[in-house]
DNA sequence: CTTTTCTTGACTAAAATAATAAAGATACTC
DNA sequence: GAGTATCTTTATTATTTTAGTCAAGAAAAG
C-alpha cells in the first residue's frame, strides 16, 4: 500500500485530465508542467493508463488524452492497480497451505484486513469526488481572503 | 504499508519469543529454524528489537532472548515501526503547504486516512492477541482431525 | 509533406532489500 | 581460567525495484 512516485504522478496526471479534457485532449507537456512531472517519465504513465482502458489518446497538432469514461465511474483503486499491480498480497514466504505456520496465517488474515481497508476506500472515491473535493478547498481558500 | 521480509520476520520472531520465551532464553538459531529464517539475518532483526525495547538478551551458554515486557503490552504497531521505521507519510513532493497543489492536497487527505486506518488496526493487535489467535485456530484443526 | 503529437523499446543511475561474513565481547561450564 | 556458546558490531555484496532518460518510429492535422 505504499504510493511510489509512479502511482502518485499517475493519480495527479488522470485527476488533471479529469478537470482539463472536458473540451479538448489534453498534451503530455501540459500535465507535466502543471503537475511537475518528468515528461518522458510521464509518457510511460500515460501509456499504461491507456492501455488499461481508462484514458484515450489522439496524436498530431490536435492530440493528447482524454478520460475514456465518466470521471464518477473510475476510482482511485482503477488507477492505483493500473499502475502498481495488484494490491500486494504480502510477501508472506508461506502463501502455501493455511497449515504451515500459524502465526504467518494469523499475520495474514490481519493484512488481508488492513489492505481490504484501503482498498475499499479507494474504491469508493471517484475521479469526479476528487474534483468536488478540490472545489471544496478552493472555497474555503477563498473565505480566507 | 507494504510490510518487507524484514518486517515480516521480525513479528514472526517476536511472536515466536511470545510463546517459547516464558521458561527460559530462546536462541536465535532456534527461531531461524522455527520460522525459517536466515540465521545472520534474524540476527540483525533481534537487534534493532533489542534497541528498541521490546526484548532483553543474555549471552554465553544458557543465553537467548526474552520478551522485555508482557506480551499484552506491545502491539504489532510497535514491532513494525521499529524494524521499518515511522509508517511513510507517503512521498508527496508537495509536503509544503498545502496551497500548492489541491490535488496534491486531497490525496494527501485520503492517504493519511488509510494510513491512520491501518495504523489503528496494528495499534490495537498486541501479541497476546495474536497468541490467542493461534490457539483458536489450533483448536479448529484440531476439530478436523 | 512537414510538424506535432503519441508510441515503442532499450537503456541507465540510484536506492532499497535481503542477505553474508568476519571479528569482537560476554557469560556460562568444566 | 580455558574453552565454547551465544550475542554484538561492522563491513561487504548481490539482487531487485524505482525513477527516470534517450532515440527512433507512426499517425493525424494543417
Amino acid at each position: 500500500m505504499r504510493l511510489s512516485t509512479k502511482g502518485e504522478y499517475g493519480l495527479l496526471a488522470i485527476i488533471d485530465l479529469a478537470l482539463n479534457s472536458n473540451n479538448s485532449p489534453v498534451k503530455t507537456i501540459q500535465i507535466s508542467e502543471r503537475q511537475g512531472i518528468p515528461k518522458q517519465y510521464l509518457n510511460q504513465l500515460l501509456l499504461i493508463l491507456k492501455r488499461a482502458g481508462l484514458i484515450t489518446s489522439s496524436r498530431g497538432r490536435q492530440g493528447g488524452y482524454r478520460l475514456n469514461q465518466n470521471a464518477r465511474s473510475i476510482s482511485l483503486l482503477d488507477v492505483v492497480i493500473a499502475l502498481e499491480g495488484p494490491i500486494e498480497n504480502i510477501n508472506f514466504l508461506g502463501q502455501n497451505d493455511s497449515t504451515s505456520n500459524p502465526s504467518e496465517h494469523v499475520l495474514r488474515d490481519l493484512w488481508c484486513q488492513i489492505l481490504s481497508d484501503a482498498e475499499n476506500l479507494l474504491k469508493t472515491t471517484t475521479l469526479e469526488e476528487v474534483c468536488e473535493r478540490m472545489k471544496e478547498l478552493d472555497k474555503e481558500i477563498m473565505y480566507y481572503i
